[in-house]
DNA sequence: ACCGGTCCCGTGAGCGCTAACACCCGTTGC
DNA sequence: GCAACGGGTGTTAGCGCTCACGGGACCGGT
């Protein structure tokens, strides 16, 4: 590592001032082509790169956007890290990456770390802190972008997907194929969208001509042994249910082995609902019906609602529909149609 | 937004000099206890946060590493990341994170990028760069470390996977539960994991007493539609395989498609084995046969690997081992005996 | 001849920190 | 009594850039 070539080795190579390598590194002001092409010529000879670290300090922009989410390791999000990153990369910026972890400390330190590296603009998915914690360590922040998360704060950008609507689908769609008594496996009450889909699912029994029974809604945590043991309590409990909308195609995978665990044929016995549709839900035995996000325009939305913020634009708030995808584990026949196509 | 609290502010409201303060923050020279209340009371009153970017300036450590993937939306990485970010979060760094999307001047340009700012340390996963280009790019950095790709550089740490081990071992499976026709659907020629492969895979046939043959084996891309593309060209060129070693599990689930659009009942017709265990191969039908790694603890180990390199130890090079998992894509039994089982 | 304007470039200051040293003062040693 | 020491603190300079100026050269208009 030898030491490192700084603007003024280039300046003085070139013959010029350290202002004018400057200004033709930035392209702003005028310069003459003929220095822009000396100046030039020292830059490539001595492999020069301005140091970010210098710029941040004195232009206060670091060119770099945070992004927090629960845990790169569920894979709804890599395809919004994927998004999010390409749409920082065409303009140029870094994305610094930092996992919650399901911990409202390190979600609260990870945030204030941010802000020490003064990224530019943040985009926090899934916030699961309290709404005065979240609300004060954003107001810290140039620039925010939530995702599945709404704060009363004026300058914070959201984007959701509309769990109300999709839960109120897939229980139209159960009703429709003839299911009569319709679980809800809610996952973790803190989270949001898990109120959105309370919610749409109350409304979604109601206008099936159901009534709401909460006996037929159970929370758990959002992963695949939760979704196991919430159907296992939900079905302990009610066993009359004959169709479970699930809180996402992780905890819809838990279930499905859970009911393969207790016997019960899906979707013979039971129809399940994922959502998200994550790959693996089209891949598993049989296939999930699930309601369909655009992941990756998502994660691609959130960078470009962020970007508005940048160039000071008022915060947009953005809701995306999701759509149902009707597969094998609650398919469009109703049960005894279903039972004769079988071979 | 209001103006940004500097050392300076901190340092007036605790009558000391920015000196102490700073010395009060990195804990570092003696400060009587006195002192150090009034300072820390200072910092919590104004909420002071350090500008990482001054720091990184007159210290030159950014404490920031940066992770250079091909694609964070390949099941195969998120763990890695998890698992660097993890130890990274536990030292107090941040984690910046580049897609080279497969695309050489992507990986290129992300490696200038990071040099730019001043990343204290790289990882860098699956890098598809050719050797001299790599090398160079490398050369610029103070502290690397390279996920499965070696390079011919002192000062570049290495964490390998043993991929020729795995295809042997995958081979070895397939020959002693009878098959006699193993093909490889290889993967990207330039990748280095995919050489090692095709070396394993040639040992493999080998010692299994067979023959190997050119035309068994076939590149492609490391993606679901290479994979299925891939199968259906090798089987056309060769309709006798009666088993294939993937070149990941990606990879073998194009395939497991593609047998099943050709009508090749798997593993009846066609054995597969995959490669990385990720968490899909478990889950889809059949499931698969595969190599299993531990990539969270990958990822955890690359990361400490680098911090050696920080601290200025010599690089090491490791190599891991993968372990066959078996499953029904390619079961135990040999075939004949797998066909009574059968309900 | 003078003024104003545009193009091109340099000067000086300062972004917010910390390394390195200087300094002061109360001990301790002889 | 004075040197030597070390804990506690301040001073100075500079990390590598860019902002805000300023100013010379050269143009055209009056």
């Amino acid at each position: 590592m030898p030491n490192r070539v700084t603007i003024a080795d280039v300046a003085r190579l070139a013959g010029v001032s350290t202002m004018t390598v400057s200004r033709v590194i930035n392209a702003k002001g005028d310069v003459r082509d003929a220095t822009r092409l000396r100046v030039q010529r020292a830059i490539d000879q001595l492999e020069y790169r301005p140091s970010q670290a210098a710029r941040t300090l004195t232009t206060r922009r670091s060119h770099t956007l945070g992004l927090l989410v629960p845990d790169i390791t569920n894979p709804f999000f890599p395809e919004i890290v994927r998004g999010a990153e390409d749409v920082a990369w065409e303009r140029g910026y870094l994305v610094s990456l930092a996992n919650t972890v399901e911990d409202n400390d390190r979600e609260r330190a990870a945030l204030e770390h941010f802000e020490a590296h003064r990224v530019d603009g943040l985009i926090v998915c899934s916030a699961r802190l309290p709404e005065a914690a979240l609300g004060a360590a954003l107001r810290r922040h140039q620039a925010v972008v939530l995702l599945n998360r709404r704060v009363a704060d004026e300058h914070v950008a959201s984007l959701e997907v509309d769990d109300a609507l999709g839960t109120r689908l897939a229980v139209a769609h159960l009703a429709s194929t003839g299911h009569r008594t319709i679980g809800l496996l809610a996952g973790p009450r803190r989270s949001s969208s898990s109120s959105k889909r309370r919610l749409g699912y109350h409304d979604g029994i109601e206008a099936a001509g159901q009534r709401f029974d909460a006996s037929l809604v159970e929370d758990g945590e959002p992963s695949e042994d939760g979704g196991h043991r919430a159907l296992r309590a939900l079905l302990a409990r009610r066993p009359d249910v004959d169709a479970v909308v699930c809180y996402n195609d992780v905890v819809a995978l838990g279930a499905l082995a859970a009911a393969r665990d207790l016997g019960r044929d899906v979707p013979g016995a039971l129809a399940l609902v994922g959502c998200d549709d994550v790959r693996l839900a089209s891949l598993v035995h049989p296939p999930l019906t699930t309601l369909r996000i655009d992941t990756y325009a998502l994660g691609r939305q959130a960078a470009e609602l962020l970007f508005e913020r940048l160039r000071d634009e008022p915060p947009r708030h953005v809701v995306v529909a999701p759509e149902l995808v009707v597969r094998a584990s609650a398919p469009s026949m109703p049960p005894l149609t279903r039972e004769r196509t079988r071979t």
